[in-house]
RNA sequence: GGUCUCGUAGUUCAACGGAUAGAAUAGAAGUUUCCUAAACUUUUGAUUCGGGUUCGAUUCCCGACGAGACUACCA
């Protein structure tokens, strides 16, 4: 609707004043609500080649589209630079019949020529469960992926598994020192929760032999260098890395207890991903890079064998490579992923979902595989989000101040079962019912509450005031869906149909060309928010559409409605919001109950 | 110190450079013979400060102040 108003202006200039100009150059927006019309064009753009006032310019475009375009526009007023157009009642009509003869409205199917978009999240470390800032990082990767697809892009979502370094040998070697032959069975734990306990504790016996050491009168860095924990640990990384096979089996082992709880967590976080490549495999290959950057000239090897780039020509500072003793960090290890991955999909845009904390790192990675000959460096994205801190400052795992991704879901579930059993809603179902409706609307509210957020800016989470149920929320958005569902199973029964179309002289009110207003700007929502990468433009756009459809209903009698051509009218509008709610929704990977 | 991100009602969030800065919560007052009251209606309340750019700035630029991140032979 938009684009059809600006193309009529660009007629309605050029036929008054004479002047080519494009459509680009047209905005057209809602008008706001203290004010009448329905799309609002703003005139001050146009006075350059108007060369009138701006009301004067508003007038006479409002008055040439009234007589010309009558079809599309039926009235306007004029406030100060702004053009409120009302359009056709009829042209609603036709919007609405255009929405609901779309299976999908607003996406764009995928083509096998599409571009091909790879999103990497998540990128666990296989030594700690995950927490509140993995469950954003995943929300967003997952959201994003969706709106890629909506936007017609091929897409691969992608995990990077930090299965190797030093901190799982840190759980290894105190599973070997005091684990007694545990298992995750035995102890009745998810493997990663397990792993975790040990890599907690290995940091507990650290502590306190460092405390040792220091009373004996060492300094912070001898007593580093001194402690046994350590050197036990450096050398399980150098026997791992040398491929023994007692620790390879054991490294094996332990991952795999942790890859099982992992696998839980996602499923219920209602996540998965098309390809996972492990840091185990992709390591030696960013050595084998890095040693051809030095054989090129573009890095340096130092005197004690370290290699390293200089970025001061950017900006930037020396960067290490690779360690004096060969092994590699992680941004050896980035550069050996990229490259198996441009290798193994014709890649046009690579997306890391990866926290701001990140910044320099990626900034710095794509200068490097730019030097390094890869034409896809200079494009890649990351997509940098903020962190989830606590009221009481930044989550620590050490101080075991983090909320762990499993504790809160289960306490997000749980509260929504408190509520739902208050509001006495629980009478009208099943135990199975009630239950499956709990996990949708506590898992649902969680999303939400993550994704409505701009990525860019910090969150800080509550655990204790929980999440809200009210107001802005994803349990919100579920309920006014599980209503409309309701009155669509009552119109079915009561032989009500919902028509494939309308005729155009079907007569509107204000609300509901309000509702198909906002409904039919849903397929540049997407647009928009795969060209800006933004699931929180998603999320606002369902709330406000929810509530929208909640005015809506409160004010008329849906299926009390007497009259045929209106009640149709209503149902239909009904239908379609549910249509685009459910699209909308998906697109931030929330699922919805018919019920609750 | 340097680089980057962020500063909006008491609180949590919005606002392609557009009109009188929107919502939600919390506070105050209402609405159930009626399709689901997890709803709806009314009401109180905010752009950190100082410059600049222009028809117009929460938005862009400069400076100050405040919060966070990075600046590791950690990942």
């Amino acid at each position: 609707m938009e684009k059809k108003i600006a193309v009529a202006v660009v007629e309605a200039v050029k036929a008054l004043y004479g002047a080519e100009i494009g459509t680009e150059v047209i905005q057209v927006q809602p008008t706001k609500r203290e004010f009448e019309g329905h799309l609002t064009v703003v005139v001050f753009p146009l006075l350059e080649v108007s060369k009138r006032k701006p009301e004067e310019t508003g007038r006479s475009l409002g008055d040439y589209l009234v007589t010309h375009r009558k079809e599309l526009v039926a009235g306007f007023n004029v406030v100060k630079g702004f053009l409120n157009i009302q359009v056709a009642a009829s042209c609603w009509v036709e919007v609405l019949n255009g929405i609901q003869s779309e299976e999908r409205f607003g996406f764009i199917p995928v083509s096998a020529e599409a571009p091909l978009v790879m999103i990497e999240y998540s990128s666990p470390n296989t030594n700690k469960p995950l927490h509140l800032g993995h469950i954003r990082n995943n929300l967003l990767g997952y959201s994003l992926a969706e709106i890629m697809r909506a936007n017609g892009k091929r897409v691969v979502r992608t995990n990077i598994v930090n299965d190797r370094g030093i901190h799982i040998c840190k759980s290894m070697l105190a599973w070997q020192k005091w684990g007694n032959g545990a298992t995750p069975m035995s102890m009745g734990l998810k493997g990663d929760r397990f792993v975790g306990d040990f890599y907690v504790l290995f940091d507990t016996y650290y502590e306190e032999e460092q405390l040792n050491l220091k009373a004996e009168g060492l300094t912070e860095k001898e007593a580093e260098q001194r402690s046994t924990l350590m050197a036990e640990t450096r050398e399980m990384l150098r026997l791992w890395e040398a491929g023994d096979t007692a620790i390879r089996r054991l490294w094996k082992e332990m991952n795999e207890w942790v890859y099982a709880g992992f696998e839980e967590t996602y499923r219920r976080l209602g996540i998965d991903f098309d390809r996972i490549y492990y840091e185990s495999d992709t390591y030696t290959e960013g050595k084998k890079e890095v040693e051809r950057g030095v054989s090129e000239g573009l890095f340096e090897r130092r005197a004690d064998g370290s290699v390293w780039a200089d970025l001061s020509a950017e900006g930037l500072d020396q960067k290490l490579l690779l360690r004096a003793d060969g092994t590699s960090v992680y941004m050896t290890q980035d550069i050996g992923t990229a490259k198996l991955r441009f290798d193994d999909y014709p890649i046009d845009k690579m997306i890391y979902v990866v926290g701001n904390e990140q910044d320099y790192h990626f900034q710095v990675l794509s200068i490097l595989l730019d030097k390094l000959g890869f034409a896809f460096g200079k494009g890649l994205m990351h997509f940098s989000y903020g962190m989830v801190d606590l009221p009481e400052g930044k989550m620590k795992s050490r101080k075991g101040t983090v909320v762990d991704a499993d504790d809160l879901m289960d306490e997000m579930i749980r509260t929504a079962r408190v509520i739902s059993h208050d509001l006495g809603k629980q009478e009208d179902f099943s135990t199975e019912e009630a239950e499956e409706i709990a996990r949708l609307v506590g898992l649902g509210s969680l999303k939400y509450f993550i994704l409505k957020i701009d990525p860019h800016r910090n969150i800080t989470f509550n655990p204790k005031k929980s999440i809200d149920f009210n107001g802005n929320t994803g349990s919100f958005i579920q309920y006014t869906y599980a209503r409309i569902r309701s009155v669509l199973r009552k119109a079915k029964e009561q032989g009500f149909t919902v028509p494939d179309r309308l005729p155009s002289d079907t007569p509107l009110a204000s609300k509901e060309e309000a509702l198909i207003q906002l409904l039919a700007t849903f397929p540049l929502l997407v647009q928009e928010a795969g060209e800006r990468y933004s699931p929180a433009l998603v999320a606002n756009y369902v709330y406000s559409l929810a509530k929208e459809y909640n005015q809506f209903y409160h004010d008329y009698a849906i299926l009390r409605e007497t009259n045929l051509s209106v009640r149709t009218l209503r149902l239909m509008l009904s239908y379609n919001t549910a249509k685009i709610i459910h699209s909308g929704m998906s697109l931030l990977g929330i699922a919805l109950p018919e019920r609750m």
